[in-house]
DNA sequence: TAGTTCATGAGAACTATTCTCATTACGGAG
DNA sequence: CTCCGTAATGAGAATAGTTCTCATGAACTA
């Protein structure tokens, strides 16, 4: 019985406005921006709560730092984030669950999940870096 | 130009003894177990100089903790590990090296990497713990 | 409207990992 | 075989992200 309140409506709205992957603490950064006041602490409990909702996406960049986004994709999926600007594409990857399913069924395992994200440069950070060098 | 300590025998020596992924801190027990005396912090200096040198795996679990593991294929590959006995099976993926290769590329997206990991619950712990329910 | 209970805020607490820096000890040169 | 320069170590402090505690505040419900 989760209850309404400003706070979560607050993080809610956020995650509808922004797109791509950002951290508890970037969108806690957001909010305050905003001129909203919430506790960093009930930043990441909202999180958790969508996510357990399936309402909000997560992964875990390679620092091991969780990233949330508002899920768009109904089903399951997975990303290529820019490395450098976060921007993320949603990937539709049967191949990869058909693989998975069947790999994990070859070694007997049961209760399968599996993390599958691709990181990289987008075309435009890739090109910018390029200058850089 | 990686000098051979006492330290880093150790570490290396516990490596090739022990199947499955581990956690820096399990590892550095186990070292304590053994006898061995090494800092904490020369046990993540050593795992990090050995992954560099390709002679160790690196995962990160669901937790977000980094797990190592001696390296037993030569080339880039991914995991099926049981989530409740560590047991590992590694994987030769060409497949979906190549789809995420593809995918990549197809978004304009260069410098890539990815994360693939499969967990689950191996044969034997899957019986096991569906007797429990 | 009153009361119950879930949610919040603030900061402490935790966990994993990295860093600092004084001390130790490889390993090549002589 | 010893001497030395320098990389490696130990111990604990420092970081970063995240979770927990607990007193206080605000949503629903009757």
């Amino acid at each position: 019985m989760p209850r309404t309140t400003r706070q979560r409506t607050a993080v809610a709205d956020l995650l509808d406005g922004v797109p791509d992957f950002h951290s508890a603490q970037d969108l806690h950064r957001m909010l305050h921006d905003r001129g909203e006041r919430v506790a960093l602490a009930t930043v990441y409990r909202t999180l958790q709560v969508l996510t357990d909702l399936g309402e909000v996406d997560s992964v875990r960049g390679p620092d091991g730092e969780l990233r949330y986004r508002r899920c768009e994709a109904e089903a399951h999926h997975h990303h290529l984030v820019c490395r450098s600007c976060g921007t993320t594409v949603e990937l539709d990857a049967a191949a990869v669950e058909a693989w998975a399913g069947g790999i994990a069924r070859a070694h007997g395992f049961t209760d399968v999940e599996h993390t599958v994200e691709l990181f990289g440069l987008c075309a435009r950070c890739g090109s910018r870096s390029a200058d850089a060098r």
